[in-house]
DNA sequence: AATACGTGGGG
DNA sequence: TCCCCAAGTAT
């Protein structure tokens, strides 16, 4: 039955693989042509918890310009931080880049998972991804698509993330020897067009004959989940000051760790549940604060964010001018604040 | 082991 | 509107 599920599943793929920019064809696979690791790599890292729609346009920008990983691993640190802006996690950039630089100082990428799981950025789901479709090797691949998939095909119905490693040695049953790297995107297909979170298609599903959840009628109710956590409430201050005698703009680099680390951002409070914690502004002047907040929700909490500005000529006390600075570079929350200031400046 | 870490789209 | 979630990793 598990042989019989891959070669299914496989035929499928064979008919219906995605085109993605960074795949090869199962048919060109099949001649023998190898997708570039360099390509595989970064693809997957910027698909960590990220859609493919996001991806697309960032993968694309990415390739065209530093083409292989010399070029990347040559790159200043702030213009591979600002290509990644708006993508999110930003500590996969600052991986990626330290991973770049790794990798061609030893000539090329590790050809093994193990090899592979040493990399900044890279863990186990990346390392048999990369192992699997780059360099052929069997390996179990396991993703948010992939656990999917195998609870429903096994009707496994413990929560997760409980229930990760019962559904990983599922999912070792269910992998095949031959075409690992066909075989694991493949079952991202599946998890993205097919056997999806809702609304499962499975009267059109491949692999319809092997789906134990399916024949139950409980596709649709698996995996479960054990309930989240509700996001807090907090909210902050940014300070949005514009020079007029050049139209710089006052940004501060943001500490590598943590939130939006080693991103750049506008200098402001912390940002706490009940309200802005004591501050000063960055620069003493005159502020003006904008009758408009941000609102932005990351993963764990929702924030609300007042916006102050203000025009001067003084020396910052935190942030440093940026005459050259395009909101490009901006995380989102950030551009955000950018989008609700930069029109009261128009006459700088 | 549990928590921190972004964002945009869909229902 | 709000909640869920998408090719996870680091600590």
């Amino acid at each position: 039955m598990c042989e019989s599920f891959a070669e299914d599943l496989l035929a499928w793929y064979d008919r219906h693989a995605r085109e993605l920019p960074w795949r090869i064809s199962p048919a060109d696979h099949a001649k023998g042509l190898r997708p570039d690791p360099y390509r595989i790599w970064l693809s997957e890292v910027m698909l960590q918890q990220t859609t493919v729609a996001a991806v697309k346009d960032y993968f694309n920008r990415f390739t065209t310009r530093w083409p292989d990983v010399a070029a990347l691993a040559a790159a200043p640190d702030a213009e591979v931080m600002a290509e990644w802006a708006g993508l999110g996690y930003y500590a996969r950039a600052r991986n990626l880049l330290a991973c770049a630089r790794v990798v061609a100082d030893a000539g090329g990428f590790p050809q093994t998972e193990a090899g592979l799981l040493t990399l900044p950025g890279v863990g186990p789901y990346t390392a048999a991804a990369i192992a699997s479709i780059a360099f052929a090797t069997p390996a179990v691949v396991v993703d948010g698509n992939v656990e999917r998939v195998t609870s429903r095909i096994f009707a496994m119905g413990d929560p997760l993330p409980a229930a990760r490693p019962k559904l990983r040695e599922l999912a070792a049953q269910l992998s095949p020897q031959k075409r690992p790297g066909d075989y694991a995107q493949a079952m991202m297909d599946l998890g993205a067009t097919i056997c999806t979170p809702r609304n499962p298609a499975c009267t059109i599903c491949p692999v319809f004959a092997h789906c134990e959840a399916r024949r139950l009628g409980i596709a649709a109710d698996l995996p479960r989940k054990t309930p989240k956590a509700a996001k807090p409430e907090r909210a902050g201050v940014v300070y949005i000051a514009r020079r007029p005698s050049d139209g710089a703009w006052l940004i501060e680099t943001r500490p590598d760790k943590g939130l939006l680390g080693g991103m750049p951002g506008f200098p402001g409070s912390d940002w706490a549940v009940g309200g802005a914690p004591a501050h000063e502004p960055p620069l003493a002047a005159d502020w003006l604060t904008l009758n408009g907040e941000v609102r932005h929700t990351f993963t764990h909490f929702h924030l609300t964010l007042q916006i102050r500005i203000t025009r001067s000529e003084a020396e910052p006390q935190q942030g440093a001018w940026r005459p050259a600075f395009s909101p490009a570079a901006l995380p989102t929350v950030m551009r955000k604040a950018w989008d609700l200031a930069a029109p009261q400046f128009h006459d700088v």
